[in-house]
DNA sequence: TAATACTGAACGAACATTCAATCTAGTTGA
DNA sequence: TCAACTAGATTGAATGTTCGTTCAGTATTA
């Protein structure tokens, strides 16, 4: 039982390196399956093709992604501290997995993306969102529409995690502290 | 003479469209030249191949949008003024292009993009990132590395532009302005 | 008449996908 | 206990298609 969710977690992560390195168009479904270590046949017996595959490999993502900052919330603490700490966790978590941000930041910007895509794992990401639309309720931060307060803290986390992993930018524990600030500065009321 | 550019142009002009549309995978060198209306052999006349193709594309918008900028620059205004005016014309120009905007995203995420191809088109930004270093030297911005200053401004009008030609948001004139004075803030010393 | 622009059929490589055959593990029945 | 059976897992060669690129030949220009 384990067995077969581990060959299809296999072939994901093969597409996932490959991708990171060679983008869609250089990423043959042979070169997955070689790269995964199963023949080519079986990734349609676990994914419906290619572009399914893709799309699982970002809800795969996503999910671990949301999992993880849903952990790392602590509903306890003022909205401020709440928001500072998620953008920390996000930027920083970026940082550790260049090949899930390098991937995420393809898929969003190709034609694979769609809205629906998000709908199973937008789940997850409920808590951050609430944390959002209360801190604007109590007029602690602006009242933008959402995808405003996403680009002025979520966007420039990911923006900047991307520079960092391609060298053009050394994010030391001090300057993402000064991000975190700038970016509160630029949300809040 | 012209002629000639002329047809160069109509090829790229083609590739955006379609690349835009359907992305770099689904963008045949045949349907390019469909797209152009000239014959399939001529493309490696004007291009080395399918990534010279891509990367001239990107040189190409990169150098309009350099010469857009460079024209609406007003070094008379003082330097705040000067870094707000340059963020609305950044907005607006990506609101109004789409299919440019989608392009530079895909490309600048894509396994094409090197360092090296913006060499050439760097000298246009000159006077951007000119405004920008003054304004760290008089301490009216905060004394970040470029690549954190670009994250704050230039990249959250890219990202702003794309929701909004996505229907994700409505960019009015008035968000706009409330938007540079959030990307103000995030900066500012 | 020479150089350059242009055509479109042709080619080989690469690709996503299929499928008949084989293997594996779990279940049944005596 | 074990042979027979079965269903799902797995293989990898084969298939048909698409794609990037080439090139021999034709048109255009100066």
């Amino acid at each position: 039982m384990d067995q077969i969710e581990d060959k299809r977690i296999a072939i994901l992560d093969a597409t996932l390196r490959l991708i990171s390195k060679n983008g869609f168009h250089g990423t043959a479904m042979s070169k997955v399956a070689k790269e995964a270590g199963v023949s080519a046949g079986i990734i349609y017996h676990y994914f419906a093709g290619k572009d399914d595959l893709m799309d699982e490999l970002y809800k795969y993502i996503k999910r671990k992604f949301g999992l993880m900052i849903n952990e790392s919330f602590d509903q306890t603490q003022p909205l401020k501290i709440q928001i500072r700490q998620m953008l920390g966790v996000m930027i920083r978590y970026y940082i550790q997995r260049p090949l899930e941000s390098t991937f995420l930041e393809q898929y969003t910007r190709s034609p694979y993306y769609n809205s629906e895509i998000d709908l199973e794992t937008s789940q997850y990401y409920m808590p951050l969102l609430k944390c959002f639309q209360q801190a604007q309720q109590e007029m602690i931060i602006k009242d933008f529409p959402e995808p405003v307060v996403t680009a002025l803290t979520l966007d420039v986390a990911t923006s900047l995690a991307q520079r960092h992993a391609a060298g053009f930018l050394n994010l030391t524990d001090e300057l993402i502290e000064q991000v975190i600030d700038a970016c509160w500065e630029a949300i809040r009321q």
